[in-house]
DNA sequence: TAGCAAAGTTTCCATTTGGAACTTGTTTTC
DNA sequence: GAAAACAAGTTCCAAATGGAAACTTTGCTA
């Protein structure tokens, strides 16, 4: 194996930012790349759509805070996804701010025909695991990202005095 | 919890994909906006400076391999880094294709400075998991980041005919 | 009723980004 | 030993990106 990668994975107190930033690198280029001459969406464009192929009547707001993309590049994904005839939005009568976003069929049939390659994409990555390492590896990720909520205090601003470094 | 991403986390088929990409965007953004505010530098830029920090002497081609960033955008990256005296290229007399870099005492003690807040903000992540369980995780991600180099062939083009669907 | 907060949209815009083509240098092949 | 293939880096360019801020509509609260 290559010197530096070695580095990076076994002599790294980053270990673990290392790990999942060098798999997410090499998973979403490309696979979103791959959709994009499937569909002709972009990644926040089709993170819409798979959104709501997991929970219909989603609001812009959770897609936003699941997926972390900003709202902007959100609201222009979802107009552009109405446009297409894809997706459908309705003003929620309880609370008219709210819009939920629901698929249309055309947008149902994307979700469900790309999402056989998401999942042969997934099993690939997986194939090196065993089935109770899979369950190991879901549960310890899941106990991480259930903590995410607590995180963006931390970081301590004027720590640092790069300028004058006598 | 709020209910879309509960769905993405217990009932996704590709959890592994949510969990790393959920995980990765509330990492990167607050941490590599700390070093944009700190140092100047963009992730890319700073990207070359840890990994010479971790091994110094390697090649462009390393850093891409290891990080995943495409060899343009940490060409021009290099190319700053020399620009701001943090880092040197030498043409290495064997096969003059290859520019090894090495940091320089500013970028070195850059490294060292900004390594502290990447190591708390690390801890930080992992503070939820015992020291067995970080263990385990590091072994099953390193398996999967060694199986990376295998991946790229398995996308099937031409799977999908969304153009005309009847 | 006034004031504030939330969901969402829109605009502005500087910056980033990465694919593709290109340059230069090295190795392989016939 | 030319020619072709390949590898490391660089340049070009069109498009995506996302932060900030203004604004609309709606709902809550004091």
């Amino acid at each position: 194996m290559e010197a530096l990668t070695e580095a990076k994975l076994w002599r790294n107190p980053c270990w673990f930012a290392f790990r999942f930033n060098h798999i997410a690198l090499r998973y979403n280029a490309p696979l979103y790349g791959w959709i994009k001459r499937q569909t002709g969406l972009s990644r926040p464009e089709f993170v819409v759509i798979y959104s709501l192929g997991l929970l219909d009547g989603a609001l812009a707001r959770d897609i936003a805070s699941s997926s972390g993309f900003p709202k902007n590049t959100l609201s222009r994904a979802i107009e552009k996804l109405c446009g297409l005839g894809l997706i459908e939005r309705r003003t929620d009568a309880a609370d008219r701010r709210n819009h939920t976003l629901h698929l249309l069929p055309a947008g149902r049939r994307m979700f469900e025909e790309t999402l056989q390659q998401f999942v042969h994409f997934e099993e690939r990555m997986l194939q090196t695991l065993s089935a109770a390492e899979r369950d190991t590896l879901s549960s310890l990720l899941a106990k991480i990202v259930l903590d995410t909520p607590n995180w963006a205090v931390d970081v301590d601003d004027d720590a640092l005095s790069l300028e004058d470094p006598d």
